[in-house]
DNA sequence: TGAGTATATAAGTATATTATTATATACTTA
DNA sequence: TAAGTATATAATAATATACTTATATACTCA
């Protein structure tokens, strides 16, 4: 993994800022940086539909920046620390202001998932 | 100016980070960061046709992320430190390699511009 | 003032991105 | 095993983006 101030690669900074540079994939990604989410409780956060969160997260995937893991019924999402932009992503959403009211809502609708 | 950590809004903060999610307008703004560029310059660096280093200019200045100055026959773009995202920008920047051997390369050309 | 240089803008085209609809896959549970 | 739930993928349509070409504007200097 790269550390900060280690040499980047222009070009795959820009990809990666350019699929941060969508409302939805920042505020998931925020989210992400805080607790691991599935694809449901997404898709009521933002009261979009599932295959346009599936595939945001699908591209987020193919960089590397999440990762998957089933658990039962359920694939939930985490930032995957192995990448070697994770500390650019960390500082980049440090700056943002924390985004965890949406999942309380969710909470307090009943429908956040805590299996397993 | 909003200060690291003060609250921002996430939906302009996902509008700077795609505009930065271009690899010409990112190596643009770090080059800005350290010296004010004038368009034919850009065009030199980038290879590129005037009216797209123009187009990309025009963006960054729409969200007041640059500033134009006239200085004789040319027009310099610096980085717009009133910006109220200008300290996020900074911190961004500040994680990518400098990029001013582009500069270099057209001192060694004779074709860097140092008017005034 | 006229020619040359620097830059901006408009229009058109090619390409990329996003969301929707339809469908397939995989797991759970009765 | 059948029905229900969660997720992924494919195809399509709508929209956004980026580049090119053509043209307009503004400055400089002979």
């Amino acid at each position: 993994m790269l550390k900060t101030n280690e040499v980047m690669d222009v070009e795959k900074v820009a990809m990666t800022l350019k699929l941060l540079g969508d409302k939805t994939r920042l505020i998931m990604v925020k989210l992400l940086d805080s607790h691991d989410c599935c694809v449901c409780e997404f898709v009521e956060i933002f009261k979009t539909s599932q295959p346009s969160i599936s595939q945001h997260l699908r591209k987020l995937r193919d960089v590397g920046l999440v990762k998957e893991e089933r658990r039962g019924q359920w694939i939930f999402y985490s930032l995957n620390k192995d990448n070697s932009y994770y500390c650019f992503v960390q500082q980049v959403l440090g700056q943002l202001p924390s985004q965890d009211h949406k999942l309380k809502e969710l909470e307090e609708q009943g429908t956040r998932i805590t299996c397993c």
